[in-house]
DNA sequence: GGCCCTAACAACGA
DNA sequence: CTCGTTGTTAGGGC
């Protein structure tokens, strides 16, 4: 569930959570998938510090004093929990779980066990961050895929890092683009205020998120957004939201957003 | 445009014109697409004997006495003419040419210039031929492919050889299914009778072809067609016919074909 | 709500 | 009316 917003937050609180603490056992559960042997894995991590924690596209990375990355992808049902080495054993569905020397305890859990784990992920094409993409690197995108529907190209991971099907419609939404538009035929004023509107949405929810849950570390909260909600009937505008599939992913939008076509 | 049916009667009639013949001169203009050289071909076949035409698939075969095989698919527009060496030059859009010491001459004709010829070809997976396949294999490949459409599985020249977009609508109509079924979802009584209406379908129009156009090795003749004709408003049991495009392909059908899914 | 793999489908060119 | 190749889409599994 959690995208782009929510995993900011995660890494911000995770960091002030664990950074300069010491890694003591690390214990991963074969429900999860993993790069690389459990052995292999406390044997990088077991006594090294945590020296940053970082978010990276829809993934969150922990470094330490030996030059490790740990990269964890919660997929769909995933979340990350901050406890105790005594509680470990209370955790519901875990995945990873790492003691530090203090007695805390950091995991990782995803009832599905799907979440991903990787030791120092090989290299991969880095692709921009949805909070640094430019009008004309969109522009590039657009030109590139023209037949794509503009709501599969935002979200695709290979192409913009950190944009889900949430937050996708809360910025065709701010933008005013319907999902279903073809992206090589957005004028070029849309694509500038899809290049507007995906910073601003993103850091208005990571603002939101900051106030309202300061201590998150999983979980999604959605109870500000406009129009991406199953609850709500009408945009802030007024208009009625159409809940529909658009490639396959439900869809929240209105007809104030412009189909390009 | 020629199916089985016209293969197969263009096939009888070449055998009849040329089996016998010694080459002369071969002659490959470069409008068409050929897997050797043309020296290659003249090598191979200036002055060996035909010795059979035969149709396989969509292709049609020549073989010589010194173990050649010549191959040719018409695509589209492609066709054979029968003539002589000395009004060889007239003929419109030729791509191939071989003369014979008696002054006759065939050549494989094609505006488009799509028509392959080619020169021993590598033996290929052996596809069973439209007039062979049993209502076994049938529902082999309807249980393999159980999403495609059913029109679509039969047209693919991978699965079954022979069938193209005009008589697949004459065999559908005939076994009364919809071009739309889903191949899976085809019961054992409706792969039976399709199993039973190709090879009738197909043998119905050999014969009619024989009978009609005793000495065609070109051109299309579908006016005994049942319900693939832009002409006809209803099938000969009063259905109207309903014109469409099924799997991006012009599709004749009715509502007497049960549609399966 | 996520991502990967595969099969089916559509568009274009030869 | 043909056959490739390529890009996009839809579905199921993890």
């Amino acid at each position: 569930m959690p995208e782009l917003p929510d995993l900011t937050v995660y890494a911000e609180n995770l960091a002030k959570a664990v950074v300069g603490k010491q890694a003591d056992r690390v214990t991963f559960h074969k429900s999860g998938r993993l790069n690389v042997s459990e052995g292999e894995l406390a044997g990088a991590l077991a006594g090294s510090r945590v020296t940053a924690v970082e978010r990276t596209g829809k993934q969150v990375s922990f470094r330490t004093d030996k030059g490790a990355e740990l990269r964890v992808h919660l997929m769909l049902t995933g979340g990350f929990a901050l406890t105790s080495a005594a509680e470990l054993p209370r955790l519901d569905a875990p995945v990873l779980a790492i003691t530090f020397t203090d007695g805390s305890a950091l995991a990782v859990t995803d009832p599905k066990g799907w979440a991903t784990v990787s030791l120092n992920p090989a290299a991969e094409a880095k692709v921009p961050d949805a909070l640094q993409v430019s009008a004309e690197y969109l522009q590039q995108l657009c030109s590139k895929k023209p037949k794509a529907l503009i709501k599969a190209l935002l979200i695709d991971q290979a192409l913009i890092g950190g944009i889900g099907n949430a937050y996708v419609d809360e910025i065709l939404w701010q933008a005013r683009i319907s999902p279903k538009s073809a992206a090589g035929k957005l004028p070029p004023e849309a694509v500038a205020s899809l290049a507007k509107a995906i910073p601003a949405v993103l850091q208005d929810a990571i603002g939101e998120l900051r106030k309202r849950h300061p201590d998150m570390v999983s979980g999604e909260y959605r109870e500000f957004l406009k129009v991406h909600r199953p609850d709500l009937q009408k945009s802030p505008t007024g208009a009625p939201i159409i809940k529909e599939n658009v490639s396959s992913k439900r869809t929240y939008y209105t007809e104030e957003q412009r189909l390009y076509r």
